[in-house]
DNA sequence: CTGAAAGCGCTAACAA
DNA sequence: TTGTTAGCGCTTTCAG
């Protein structure tokens, strides 16, 4: 046996194992290296360069133009807690009653340096909560909720969360958090007063079957009885129902449906424009004349509403307006530490045209 | 003087400040404290569960129940350089020919648990490269170029950057990576010929100004010439220009000024859907017959294409597929290390309905 | 199967 | 104005 220690090395210091994580791309330090400065003093030449001189900021600007170095906005959201980041969620996006919204939303954020992320949820609630998980993980600076119908669960999550949370499409009594929106139960009333102003005596609807629509639907109907516009002893007036999101063939459908039942109305209030649009176009093959035998009211005033045949009376909400408000408020949330509520009925306007 | 130093502490050593950067929130360091197990463990417990011990895994669970964690993608993404983000470009969500792509894209994605970050770039190349910076910043998995005209200089970022780009919604010669599409020309052709087929000998055409259309509709002019449909001599067909994203305001003009200067034209190619809702729009308010007197084919086989009275022959574009291959690709890419090509062409379909 | 150490690329806090 | 230091919350690498 021999002892001799001369394979075992006299200290256990190992030799510094080189980075093995090498990433290939070009990082601040990199900008800063061949600037000449502190990787921290690069940072501020590219997000506060008034903190930096001006001939700081020349050079550390050639360096990123010479290396095409771009920030890591995963790394500079974790380190400073903003990423930048602003999460909407709609039902679909294949309705287009939220295009706007999401337009205007989409260009508002890119204005600031914000991108937007989009979530579908479904009309269920079933997807929602997975959703909700995804989004929350990017710790996005803010979440614009538009038309969705929140579990009790989702809120709370949320809440907890502590993400800036826009509810959009909707007034409600206790918000999460801000809350641009308007009533569809004044909605549904004005159409009924718009209607009877108009001499109409036996109205109807037609409807998809979410909840917010049929709000709307609970308060036509409602107006509508107490003008007198329903026979006599009826507490609702007829109405048709069909799934969301709604289609031209689905308006098509749901006048057959109603005419086949009662044959004598002289007023539809659509849920949607889209529905509307499919009313007109089973009126015109079936030689019904608008508005002469019936008046057509549609919602949403989509872009196609103003130059159909006959332009298409229907009600306009401002979802630019909706988009922009939105954005800006996430935006301010996250910029200053004010904690300013805001509520904002933008309200809806009905848009008198031919077809009512 | 007194020197006694009795005021200065005898070592330098600092109190150990406490760190200025607390959270708040609930890491997976919490998670795994709770579950008496190192960080690093409780992590493979939620990402390879199979790489951990039963009893472990449920301990985790557990704990992520108890406290309600959500992990930090962001923190996820920049160590592990997957940010399971994937970013979409299009012209504009408004114009609705991209919104069946743009859901099964968003849907796809959501059941690899991917979420979609959504630009749009606006029909100009000017805000273009400021929303590349943007995209490429995030270090996106993916980026799905959706119907969009990009600089050399922009295809030369992208490929700078490395991310997997899948271009949709048209085949080129030279990719940059990925690309599912279809051949422009091939669509303008194969309408000339169907229209050819059923007998019609005056065609027009009614544009947007985008390149893609243009693109089909010089291959039907092209075509319609080589059959005998244009005027003797000419080389070209009769047409009309608006701008994108089109409207329906603008399929109603267009037909205007195509009948001003044409009144004998029997047959219209129109380059989207919405346009040929116009056309049919001011047929009907101008008391055309269509198809007797005009043949009407839209592009894109919108929702209510089918359902439009005279219900419109169109060129279908399947949407949904680009989406979900698209979707597929940047997963798989991602995930495996095969650097595989995809290129794809999806083809079309000319839907043959009343309106020709 | 489990863990310790070492970053990912950036910025907040403090110090000069 | 500039720099030093110490993380943000997670995962990779390497070692048991």
């Amino acid at each position: 046996m021999n002892d001799t220690p001369a394979n075992k090395p006299a200290t256990i210091t190992p030799a510094p194992r080189r980075s093995r994580r090498k990433s290939g791309g070009i990082t601040l330090r990199d900008v800063a290296a061949l600037a000449g400065v502190a990787p921290i003093t690069a940072s501020r030449a590219l997000n506060t360069p008034s903190a930096v001189s001006e001939h700081i900021l020349q050079r550390v600007k050639e360096a990123v133009e010479k290396t095409g170095y771009v920030p890591n906005m995963l790394a500079g959201g974790l380190a400073s807690r903003k990423s930048r980041l602003v999460a909407a969620v709609i039902p679909t996006i294949s309705g287009n009653v939220f295009l706007e919204v999401v337009q205007s939303l989409t260009a508002t954020l890119a204005g600031y340096g914000y991108q937007l992320m989009l979530g579908q949820s479904g009309y269920e609630d079933s997807r929602e909560d997975e959703l909700l998980e995804a989004i929350i993980g990017r710790r996005p600076d803010g979440v614009v909720l538009t038309g969705i119908m929140r579990s009790a669960q989702g809120r709370q999550r949320l809440l907890n969360s502590g993400i800036p949370v826009v509810e959009t499409w909707d007034l409600t009594d206790n918000p999460i958090d801000m809350l641009i929106g308007f009533s569809h139960e004044k909605v549904g009333e004005a159409v009924a007063q718009y209607l009877h102003r108009r001499g109409r005596r036996r109205v109807a609807t037609l409807s998809a079957n979410d909840q917010r629509a049929q709000r709307r639907m609970k308060a036509f109907s409602d107006t509508a009885v107490a003008l007198g516009m329903a026979l006599p002893g009826e507490a609702t007036v007829p109405g048709a129902m069909v799934p969301a999101p709604t289609n031209v063939g689905m308006g098509r459908g749901g006048l057959r449906e109603l005419l086949a039942r009662h044959p004598d109305i002289d007023a539809l209030f659509c849920s949607s424009d889209t529905v509307a649009l499919g009313v007109l176009t089973e009126a015109q093959a079936q030689g019904i004349r608008v508005p002469e035998q019936l008046a057509v009211v549609g919602m949403g005033d989509l872009s196609f509403a103003a130059d159909l045949y006959p332009s298409l009376t229907t009600v306009r909400i401002d979802g630019a307006r909706i988009g922009a408000l939105a954005a800006r408020f996430i935006v301010e949330r996250s910029q200053e530490r004010e904690v300013r509520d805001g509520i904002v009925d933008i309200g809806f306007s009905i848009v008198e045209r031919e077809s009512a």
